[in-house]
DNA sequence: CTATAAGCGAGACGGTACGTCCCGTCTTAGA
DNA sequence: TCTAAGACGGGACGTACCGTCTCGCTTATAG
C-alpha cells in the first residue's frame, strides 16, 4: 500500500516529510469539499505541491488514490463487534458503515469508487470487487457465527442477507430520500432477521420485548 | 420532452426523420457497447451526424440524454402488475427491474445516472430523485394495496421495504458478485415479506405451498 | 438601400413600423457601446426583436449593415464646404471627418469596416473601395478647384495630398497616441499645403527645388 | 517571448526541433495565403501538428501570435539608416516599411493586428500601442537628429510629421487605390519635408507664415 | 372581397472556432 | 534514485455565432 518510503508516525520520512501524506491529505480535503468528480490528479498536484509525476507514480488512477483513502479510514473502524448477539452485531456493523459513509472521507471515496466502477465497467471493476469483498466477509463471519449459535436458520442465504443489509443502506445513501439514522438501522436489521430466525429465537425475542 | 417538432410514432416527422431519434439511437448504442464514461456528447454528435449544438440544445447534459433513454425503456416496461397477491406483485416488479438493468439500455443508463449523481453531489441529484421516485411510487402503491388487503401488517415501514428490495437488487448489480437471477428475486421477496406478513397470511401461505 | 417598404418620415410604413429602423438603431447602439467585434447578427436580432432571417434578408453581412449605418451619418454631414479658400476648405473637411469618427456611430462603423476589409482581403474589399472613393472624390474636387484658382500648383499630386491628409488623421485615430483636435487639423493642413502652394502664394517654392 | 525552452538560432532546441517554430511557420503560411481572418488557432494546431493547448500556452491570442510574427521580421529589417541626410533617412524608412508590408508576412500580420485592435477597442489596444511606438521612436530619432543638424526647423511638430508619413503609407496600403511605389515614397517625403525645412535649406519658409 | 404573394417571427439545424480543463506521457535538472 | 517542474499531444467540454432552412402568421393589394 505504501510503496517504498512508508511513514509510520514517529518515524522520519525518507523524503521531505510526507510526499504521500501531503497528497493524501489534499485529496481528502478536495473529496470532502468538492466531491469525487472535482477530485483531479491535476488539482491534487497543484494544491499539495506534490508533482503530478510523483502522484501518478504512486497511484496510477484517482480511483487508486481513493481506495487508499477509503481503506485508511475503513480499515481502522470496521471490526467484527462479536457481541454474542446477531442482532446486536448487525446493528453495530450497520451503524459503523453508516457513520463511515456520512461522516468521514470514506463516504465520498466509496461513493466515488462505485461511480467509477459503474461508468467504467470492467476497467476498475477489480478494485471494487476487491474491497467490497472485505466488507462482505465481515458480515459473512458474523452471520455464520449466528448460524453456529442457532440464532438464525442454517439454510439462511447468507449472501442474500448481506445484499439486503448493505443494499438497503447504500440505496438510501444514494437516493438521499431519507436519513441514515440509528432507527433505520434497527428497523432494517429487525426486518431482515425476522426472515431467518430460528423458531426458538423467534419466540425468545418476543418475550424480551 | 420533445420541444417543437414532436414525433409521435406513426406520425411523419416534420424534419429529416428524427434528429432526436438519431441522437438517441446513437447514444444508446454507445452506452451499450462502451459504457457511460465513454458516452460523450462529442461522440454522439460525430456518430449520429447530428450537430453538437443541436444535441446540447435538447439535452443540456449527457445525464439528461440518459434520463430520456432510461425513461423511454422503463416507462414502457415498468407497470403495476396488480396480480392480487403481494408476493407475486413484488416478484414481478423485481424481475422486470432486473431485466431492465441487465438486458436493456436502461441498465447502463441508470447505472451511469447513479454514477453521475454520486460524483456530482447536489448538481444532478435532482433528476435522480425525480425518476427514482417514480420507481418508489410503484412499489409503494403495491405495498399499500397489500396492507389494505390485509396481506401485510399495517405498521409495515413501507419505505424500508422499498429500500430493502431495491437496494439488494442494486447492490448485487453494482458489485456483480452474483447473478441477478429469478431465483434471487424469489428469495429476496420471501425474505422481506416474512418480516411483515400478518399472522393470518403467514399461516395461509404455508398451506398453499 | 431600402428594398421594398421605404419609410419616409410622415409616411406610414407598409409593415409594423420600422423593422429596418429597429434593426439599424439596435446595431448602432451595440456598435457604440461594445464595438464592432461585439456587433453580431445574432445580437442585433435578439435585442431588436427583429428575426434573424429578416436581418439577413436585408443585409447579407454585418459589414453591409455598417455601410448603411455609416452612409446614413456621413452622407448627411460630409459636404463640399466651398469657402473659396483651399486651407479653409481642407480644414473644414478634416474637422468634419474627425467629428464623424470620434463623436458619431460613423466612427466605429467605419473603423469596423476597415478592420473587416483588412482581415478579409478581397471579399469585402469592394465596399471599402466604394465608399472610400466618395470621400476621396470630395477632397479631390476641393483640390482641383484650388488648382484652378491658382492657390496650389498645377502639378500637385492630388492623390498624394489626399492620402497624406486622410492618412495622418486615420493614423492618429488608430493609434490613439494623441487627440484628434482642431489644432491638429490646422497644423496638418498647413504642413501639407506648404508643400504645394504656388509661388504667388509663396514665392519661395522655386528655391526649394 | 520564449518561455522556458528558448531557441536561439544556432543553438540546438531542447525539444523536438521547435514546437514554437512549427507553429509560427504554419501561422505565417496561413497568414500569407488566406489572410488574418482565416488564421485560426484551431487551424494552426491542426496544420502544424502542435497541440492547441500548447499554442494557447505560448500565445494567449492569435494577436499575440501575429505580434511575434511581425516582430521577428520587422525587428530584423527596421533599422535607423542614419545616412546623414534627413530626406534620405526618411525615404529609406518609408521604403523599408513599404517592403515589409507588401512583401513579407509582416504585412498581413500588421494589418490583422490593426484590424484586431480596431474591432476590439481597449482590449488589444495595448499591444498595438506597444509596437507602433517602436516604429514611431525610430522616425522620431531620425527627425530629432535632423533638427539637431539644422536640416529642419526646431519647432517642427515631430509627431505630426510621423503621423503624416506613416499615415499616408498606411492609408494607401489599406485602400489599395494606388501602388506603394518607390516614387510614392519620394514624393511623400518631399511633400512633408517642404513643410518643415529651415530657411538655410529653404529661405522661403518665413514668408509662408 | 377575397386570394395570393410578400414580409415577417420563430427557431431548428449543421457547422466552425473558441478557450478551458484534465488527462497521461515524457524530458530535464536538482537533491 | 526519487523528485519537482513543466512542456507536450490529445480528448472533450460547453458556448457563441454563423448562415440556411422550413414553417406558419399577417397584411396589402391585385384579381
Amino acid at each position: 500500500m505504501r510503496p517504498g518510503n512508508r511513514k509510520i508516525p514517529g518515524e522520519i520520512s525518507h523524503r521531505k516529510a510526507g510526499t504521500r501524506g501531503r497528497a493524501l491529505a489534499t485529496a481528502a480535503e478536495i473529496l470532502r469539499r468538492d466531491g469525487y468528480s472535482r477530485l483531479t490528479m491535476e488539482r491534487v498536484a497543484a494544491k499539495s505541491g506534490v508533482a503530478k509525476t510523483t502522484i501518478y507514480r504512486r497511484w496510477p488512477t484517482k480511483a487508486a488514490l481513493c481506495v487508499e483513502l477509503y481503506l485508511e479510514v475503513a480499515g481502522r473502524e470496521l471490526h467484527d463487534p462479536d457481541t454474542g448477539d446477531i442482532a446486536s452485531d448487525l446493528r453495530h456493523i450497520c451503524n459503523t458503515v453508516m457513520r463511515l459513509q456520512t461522516r468521514t472521507v470514506a463516504g465520498p471515496a466509496f461513493i466515488g469508487l462505485i461511480a467509477e466502477a459503474l461508468s467504467n465497467p470492467g476497467s476498475s471493476a477489480s478494485f471494487l470487487a476487491e474491497f467490497a469483498k472485505r466488507r462482505r466477509e465481515l458480515t459473512r463471519r458474523v452471520l455464520k457465527r449466528a448460524i453456529h449459535r442457532g440464532e438464525i436458520r442454517a439454510e439462511t442465504d447468507v449472501d442474500l442477507v448481506i445484499d439486503t443489509l448493505g443494499g438497503a443502506t447504500t440505496f438510501r445513501l444514494l437516493q438521499r430520500h431519507a436519513p441514515l439514522s440509528r432507527k433505520f438501522a434497527d428497523a432494517l436489521v429487525t426486518l431482515v432477521l425476522s426472515g431467518c430466525k430460528t423458531p426458538q429465537t423467534s419466540r425468545a425475542r418476543k418475550e424480551m420485548r
